[in-house]
RNA sequence: GCACCCGUAGCUCAGCUGGAUAGAGCGCUGCCCUCCGAAGGCAGAGGCCGCCCGUUCGAAUCGGGCCGGGUGCACCA
């Protein structure tokens, strides 16, 4: 029971209040309570909770909020953790706990460790995360790296709070991309076997990271294929090139700490005729039709003409216009394949989350709308649009040419800032907010950035403990009950932690992880410095053993939950800064 | 023309999925620290939350309509 944290219990608290109401006859049965909360008011001065429970049970009991909120308050005020309750504005009941509760909560932070602000709320529900799907013709560049982080952080959020999670990745390995680094994959073959190729061509992937697949192909087949055509040797080349990235990518994921579950292949799920299934399916429900495409709305392309082809009706489903699920060569649109493959996601999961490059925004109602009429509207799926990150240096535009692969390699930025730097960085923003990524800055030691003040913060705790150590200092139990009103506050705020979690959860936005430690960590340095002016103030007192055990026991516990955060971040906390 | 995202302090952004007097960092102003637990600290000024209606006991938050910025708009992935 220590465990169960101060905002669950004060749920079943509130709970426990309306049912006693209830049976007075007070309040009638059976009112909806859902809109009841118990949270923080915004303004500390006026307590430590408060719930609107009056204001928004009033019109359904038939009753008016003050006289409801007398009621309540009444039964509030008996609760031993309730030091004080009060009634004010149009019924709020604003209540003032007994300092006992806040000694309680940091014990309840010190017995759960690790698992502080874990949770069951997501009951088991199965979640899938598809993340990343960056197409396989080349290593991982900026572009990748904020969904990677976003997906991963969102993954591991929802794992904690008791939801069973897949990681996801969906290799593009069927469209005409992997024929084309097939081919440049073969040009480098040539090239191995000694023939002057010159500058590879336009329209090709000119990478060199593709000379050591070319190399291994022509150790391995010699020159059987040179001078064929592409039919003796594309399928072959794609395999092998397609294998050979997927490599690059998983090493260069692994450097941001992430691993997926499954890679599930675009071209086996055409194999396998999913998206025939698929298809057949609509087809038979009318959803999906031969029909003209509309012209583009646009700026109109050069070379199009009106052509049949089979649509599936996502108007139906709030889309703009109907969309081709086949080309009319015969072969599968992205979106017909990718129609095929949610589906597929949604037999092994409850939930779908799909994170996207803003650049995709266009094709999210449409996808919705496939699930939609695939699933029976049974799966709860969103997609999570992640915005472009401006790569700076010192204020001023990192130049990338797309010529040439000049781009900005994940590896490269992890190699220079370092993993933890990248993903807190990542998460310092919501997702669908611009942001800009300046080398400089991130790694820069000031207050004005986020990961720098988390991580002294972190590190400022781990040296207290290790000079109270080098001290020698002979340590009672600590007596919370010497906790002052200071510090008090550093506990209120850490006593969040759990709320923050569920509602990062709820609303899928990890970032709010990132702005809590950064303002728990600001009010731990807050703390902190008070000793700089007043040496009784300090944690470590020497000459005052039982404050001193106080003081690095909360010191420890604000430690603690800085860890779990960053943790649920992907997050290493360190020791000390270098 | 349509769709999606964004408009909150001078700047960069939070705002707990409807709560009370709107928050942080930077910048600005003032004081403190330079005898070290100071890769700083404390305090202050600064806002018709783009605009107008609506829903509600209550709106930065929800709905509708405008205005401004970004992105995307045939079978590409």
């Amino acid at each position: 029971d220590d465990q169960v944290t101060l905002y669950v219990r004060f749920a079943a608290h509130m709970a426990a209040v309306l049912d006693s109401l209830e049976a007075a006859g007070d309040l009638p049965a059976g009112i909806d309570r859902k809109a009841v909360t118990v949270e923080p008011p915004r303004d500390a001065s006026h307590g430590d909770l408060a719930t609107n429970a009056a204001m928004v049970l009033a019109k359904p009991a038939g009753t008016n909020p003050r006289a409801l909120a007398e009621k309540v308050a009444a039964r509030l005020a008996d609760l031993d953790e309730v030091a004080e309750v009060s009634i004010a504005g149009p019924g709020f009941i604003n209540m003032r706990l007994t300092p006992d509760v806040w000694a309680r909560e940091l014990e309840a932070i010190a017995s759960s460790g690790d698992s502080y602000g874990r949770s069951d709320i997501g009951k088991g529900v199965r979640v899938n995360v598809e993340y990343v799907s960056a197409n396989p013709t080349g290593p991982m560049h900026m572009g990748h790296c904020r969904g990677a982080v976003v997906g991963d952080a969102l993954a591991t959020l929802l794992e904690y709070v008791g939801h069973d999670v897949t990681r996801e990745y969906y290799i593009n390995d069927a469209g005409g991309q992997v024929d084309v680094l097939a081919r440049s994959v073969h040009v480098r073959y040539r090239e191995a076997l000694g023939e002057d190729v010159g500058n590879i061509p336009d329209g090709l992937y000119p990478g060199d990271y593709l000379v050591p697949v070319a190399q291994e192909l022509a150790r391995e087949f010699g020159d059987s294929f040179v001078g064929k055509p592409e039919s003796k040797w594309l399928p072959l080349f794609r395999t092998r090139a397609v294998a050979a990235m997927m490599v690059m990518i998983r090493a260069d994921l692994a450097l941001l700490g992430i691993h997926h579950d499954i890679f599930a292949s675009e071209a086996e799920l055409q194999a396998a005729g999913k998206p025939e299934a698929a298809e057949a399916e609509l087809r038979a429900r009318d959803l999906v039709y031969d029909g003209m495409l509309e012209a583009p709305k646009g700026e109109m392309p050069e070379d199009w003409e009106p052509v049949v082809l089979p649509l599936f009706r996502s108007t139906q489903f709030g889309d703009d216009q109907d969309r081709p699920i086949k080309k009319s060569n015969g072969n599968w649109t992205y979106f017909g394949a990718d129609m095929a493959y949610h589906y597929q996601k949604a037999q092994a999961a409850d939930q779908l989350i799909d994170i996207w490059g803003a650049d995709h925004a266009g094709t999210v109602k449409r996808i919705q709308a496939a699930v939609a009429a695939l699933t029976g509207g049974k799966a709860r799926f969103d997609v999570k649009l992640v915005q472009m990150v401006r790569l700076l240096r010192d204020g001023e535009p990192v130049k990338m040419s797309k010529r040439a692969g000049n781009f900005v390699t994940l590896a490269d930025v992890v190699s220079e800032v370092g993993k933890d730097v990248v993903r807190f960085t990542m998460l310092t923003r919501k997702a669908d907010a611009q942001m800009d990524f300046d080398f400089a800055k991130v790694v820069e030691a000031s207050k004005d950035n986020p990961v720098f003040y988390v991580q002294y913060a972190h590190a400022r705790i781990s040296s207290l403990e290790r000079r109270a150590q080098e001290a020698g200092l002979k340590l009672p139990q600590p007596d919370l009950s010497r906790l002052g009103t200071h510090e008090q506050d550093l506990i209120k705020l850490a006593a969040q932690f759990p709320r923050v979690i569920e509602g990062a959860a709820n609303t899928r936005e990890p970032h709010r992880i990132a702005f809590f430690l950064g303002d728990l960590a600001a009010a731990f340095h807050a703390w902190w410095n008070v000793g700089n002016d007043n040496p009784d103030l300090r944690v470590i007192v020497v000459n005052d053993p039982q404050v001193t055990a106080v003081r690095l026991f909360l010191s420890r516990q604000i430690g603690q939950v800085i860890r779990n955060g960053l943790a649920l971040m992907g997050v290493a906390a360190l020791l000390e800064m270098q």
